[in-house]
DNA sequence: AAGTGGTCTAGACCACCTG
DNA sequence: AGGTGGTCTAGACCACTTA
């Protein structure tokens, strides 16, 4: 019997069928039923819990694949998209060497402490100001010499327990940290760009003169729901480097 | 009968039907068979036509509709995609104010010439230097004060006729303008972004001091078949605007 | 061989728009 | 009323992976 029209399911409203499956997902997802890397139950398995077809199931975990929060692996199945991969490591670093070099960057930590948040912190990460805050600064060098400068801020309510140790010993990137230590996986992030003269402190550590142009990028990170989890201000160096983007 | 294969159809190799349906679809768009903003034929149709199933056309015109190749409206019809539309016209400017106010940009044309195309123009161009190509200069102002100082590049080869004339009596964008005057139309760019010290002569312009830092963007847009069609260096004060994005 | 995602079909019905 | 895109189903078969 085809075409049992969109409202059948119990809860919901007139979304259709695949929008729903594709929330319930997304629930699980958010309840950490299946961890990053995990792999999530097969179509036909779904289809059955749910009590719908396979084509629905495929149609809401297509939706999810492409917002990264499922991948999909033909023979293999459908698994939780993680940080933790060479492959998507560097989906969220737009920092191009000029002449096309892949090199690795370095890290080097220069502080980690505990802060109450500033007004401008604090809004964007939908706090209230005094909230207490874990408060990141880095450097990031290419061939040591540095590049990037950033400035971290993450509520202290799910990063309560970073430390500096934790972050140096750490391989991976910091988002793979996250979700494996914090369970809390970052999906995606705005980014606002300007060019300023770089103060004292920042030029002093970049090795560049005060008042020389540097990108200025503020990231705001999200996790599941929309729900702020990151503030970034970062200073990048732009002349061996470049910010790629892509306009689609 | 259900499951054919993938390889029934004449052209084409191993590839997915859809995906043979997608490239036909694309070539007759390439050809200008339907026109930027007209209607292509519906789904039952152009099946009939491939003699597949409607399922299959509908996959592939999902995946052109991703692409912003074309455009579809419920219980109207799809339509190749165009620039000349107040919804998509700001999909490649990615200049936002501070404070959130959406005024609009006035343009003010500086310069629009003939020239040979110097190396650094010409390779991302996939020109020769010393190729003819059309060089544009022009200014935008949000609020009577200059923001965008933009130096556009176009192949003379397409470009020809443009003239200071012609981009100063049209209303639209200048994609727009590109697709409907000379048949163009940009599908994707790719940019890449420093921040750097105002050169004196574009100091001047934007009125800033020589030496305040600048954001500098360079674009180079592609048509279909990835084939280069333009480039532009752009430098944008940031004090009062900001160049936004969105990290997927 | 068995399990998984990926493709394709055929048919039904819904939601939206136009005349 | 008729056309268009949008959703849903049921079933078949293909392609890839693992055992």
């Amino acid at each position: 019997m085809a075409g049992m029209g969109s409202t059948t399911s119990a809860a919901g409203g007139t979304r259709p069928l695949y929008r729903q499956i594709k929330l319930l997902i997304v629930q699980d997802l958010q309840a950490g039923v299946w961890k990053p890397g995990e792999m999530i139950p097969s179509e036909w398995d779904l289809a059955d819990r749910f009590g719908v077809s396979q084509g629905t199931v495929r149609k809401a975990i297509g939706e999810l694949a492409a917002q990264h929060l499922l991948q999909r692996r033909q023979g293999k199945g459908t698994f939780v998209a993680t940080h933790a991969e060479q492959a998507t490591r560097y989906r969220f670093l737009r920092l191009a060497a000029d002449d096309g070099s892949q090199r690795d960057l370095t890290r080097r930590l220069l502080q980690c402490q505990r802060l109450r948040a500033d007004p401008d912190v604090a809004r964007p990460l939908g706090l209230r100001s005094g909230d207490a805050v874990v408060f990141v600064r880095r450097l990031l060098l290419a061939d040591s010499r540095p590049v990037v400068l950033d400035d971290i801020w993450l509520p202290a309510r799910l990063f309560g327990d970073l430390t500096a140790e934790r972050l140096a010993a750490y391989e991976g990137s910091m988002y793979a940290m996250f979700e494996s230590a914090f369970g809390v996986r970052m999906i995606r992030a705005e980014e606002k760009i300007r060019a300023l003269a770089a103060p004292a402190e920042a030029a002093a550590l970049l090795g560049v003169a005060a008042g020389a142009p540097l990108l200025s990028v503020e990231r705001r990170s999200l996790t599941y729901r929309e729900r702020p989890v990151e503030l970034r201000r970062g200073l990048y160096r732009t002349d061996a480097h470049h910010y790629r983007n892509e306009l689609l």
